[in-house]
Parts: structure tokens; C-alpha cells; sequence
DNA sequence: TTGACATAATACCATTCGGTTTCATAATTG
DNA sequence: CAATTATGAAACCGAATGGTATTATGTCAA
């Protein structure tokens, strides 16, 4: 059985996790460096990296005293692979559609 | 400028739209043909139906004293679209793991 | 060891969310 | 038209969410 997808689906819900997200795509980064590139407490940043964690997007690993956050591929595929329910049905409508083009071509 | 997902992302964030999506995926219903499906009252259907709509992910479109959901492939490529931000670093990552594994055994 | 620094943890608050109940409206059907 | 059916809409409620401030803990460096 799959990786049930909610964490990651609920975690992808809130705008700045998304931000943060594309912000580790670029770097990893300390939670302490990660709040300075927001208008937000540090508390705050770090409750948004907890819920990301929790889905599996991102890891965080202590060194020392500071504490790592990485982007993790785990939570996207959960993501990924729940979204490929839908691909059969786009595939479906464009067959459909491309057939309709044609019939209507050979008119 | 690409299309806001923020909609897409709020609508996918809960199991019960979810849910309701892979049951729209089979085929169009009404919406207390949704409902009939779910241990919820029809207003809490409704609430999800419009929710799932303001996200593009569906259509609502009235038929007589009906409404006909349907899937709207729309707010799936908005969510698509912001999530191929990151298959890039997915490649890379790939990419740099396959140098290594190949250095380590070229010694 | 002491001070500074990075993070953890807790309590608290306003708002949003997911659900219900109730009542109103619009379209069919006999 | 009257009765039924499908939906809309509003008020309400408890729980979760996103944020703050405050205090505690652990680690580094002089």
C-alpha cells in the first residue's frame, strides 16, 4: 500500500510553507536563517518546518546546535503519485477530444 | 504570470475532497448523488463541492434544479505547474548521486 | 566556567475550518 | 396549482490553525 498522503497535502496547504519549500530548493538552511527571509517570529517559522517535516518534505537534521532543514523527495512522490490517479483521465479526455478533431477533420 | 494555486492546494489539503475527486474522477454526479456516497450531511458536501470548485478542480454546471460536478483538469495544472519547481533539484540530486556511485567504483 | 547563541517548549489568542441544523428558493411532476 | 425534489443560504458550534510572547535548554567559544 502507499504512503498515506494527507500530512504532505495538508502541509502543501499554507502559502509560506510553500514559499519556504521553494526557498530550500535553492539551499539548505538553519531554522534561524530560514525566519530571517520572513515577516514572522522564529517560533512561527519554526512550527511551519515542524508541519513540513511531518509530511516529509523537507528533513531536519541537528548539527551541533543548529538544526539543518533540507528539501526531502518522500512527501513530493506520496504527492506525485496520489495526483497519477488523474492522469488516465486527462489522457482519456484528450483521446477524446483528438478523436472528435479528427472526426470533425474528415467532414 | 502563472495562475495562483493556492485554491488548488487549500481544496486537495482534505481527505473527505480528495475522496470526492477520485469518485468524480468515474463519472459526473449531482450532488446529492455525492452526498449519498459519504457519511455527511448534503450542506457538508455542498461546502467541499464549492471549495473543490473555487480550486478549479471541478466544474459546477446547473442542469434543470440540479448541479452536474465534473472534474476540471484547470486547477490540476496549476498545482502540476508549481510542483515542477522542483524536478530540477530531483534531477540533480539524481544526478550527483549517479557521479558518486560511479567514482566509488572506478576505485 | 561564563556568556552568548540557536533552538525547544509552553501558554495563549484570534481566525479559519469542517461539520450540523434550520429555513428558503427554484424546478419538476401529477 | 400543489406537492415533491434538488439545491442555496445562514446561523451556529467545537476543534484545528497560524500566529505571538515568554521561558527553558543545550552548545559553542573565550
Amino acid at each position: 500500500m502507499t504512503v498515506n498522503p494527507q500530512p504532505a497535502f495538508r502541509a502543501l496547504a499554507d502559502p509560506t510553507r510553500r514559499d519556504i519549500l521553494a526557498l530550500l530548493k535553492t539551499q539548505e538552511m538553519t531554522i534561524g536563517a530560514v525566519a530571517e527571509r520572513f515577516d514572522m517570529t522564529r517560533p512561527a517559522i519554526k512550527k511551519h518546518l515542524s508541519i513540513l517535516e511531518a509530511g516529509d518534505l523537507i528533513t531536519i537534521t541537528p548539527r551541533g546546535r543548529e538544526r539543518i532543514n533540507a528539501i526531502n523527495p518522500e512527501g513530493f512522490r506520496a504527492v506525485h503519485s496520489w495526483l497519477e490517479i488523474f492522469d488516465a483521465f486527462w489522457d482519456d479526455r484528450l483521446a477524446a477530444l483528438k478523436s472528435a478533431v479528427e472526426k470533425d477533420q474528415h467532414q
